[in-house]
DNA sequence: GCCAACGTTGGC
DNA sequence: GCCAACGTTGGC
């Protein structure tokens, strides 16, 4: 099963607000950049994300789930763009910050660390377990 | 707050 | 189709 990371400044929408929506969940919606979408295009209902706080916080914060495929995003009419609906599953018991990832030999290849800037990108089955590990968290 | 990296736009 | 200019993101 593929997995994912999901990025976001967390005063414009955090764990906090995810998880407030409950199983209803909420659309990730404002994404304008063909990368990010076509990964959005990729996944299948059921996949599970992390959720990543960027800016000051720089932490995987919690576990999220894949609950639509993509569909158009609300938030326009351009129809070239488009994203899912996800929603929270489980917190991290610790969060795992940027810098404990950057120190881990396992997480070195990750996009987060390579490419700073694509706010929705894959993650491998084994980086997805290292992080869980370093979380404290069932993955 | 700054700036590097990156993606997108638009003129040619 | 190239590339300069611009805007945005996110780490520091």
């Amino acid at each position: 099963m593929p997995y994912w990371l999901f990025k976001s400044e967390p005063s414009t929408w955090g764990w906090d607000d995810q998880l407030a929506k409950g199983d209803v969940g909420e659309e990730w919606d404002g994404v304008r950049n063909y990368q990010a979408r076509n990964f959005m295009r990729d996944m299948t209902v059921g996949d599970l994300g992390f959720f990543y706080h960027s800016q000051k916080e720089r932490a995987v914060v919690g576990i999220v789930e894949v609950i639509t495929a993509a569909h158009l995003d609300s938030t326009t009419n351009d129809e070239r763009w488009e994203c899912v609906d996800i929603k929270a599953v489980r917190p991290f018991k610790k969060t795992v910050t940027l810098d404990q990832i950057k120190a881990d030999e396992r997480l070195a290849g990750m996009i987060l660390v390579r490419n700073s800037r694509l706010s929705v990108q894959p993650v491998t089955s084994d980086e997805w377990q290292a992080i869980c590990a370093l979380g404290n968290t069932k993955p």
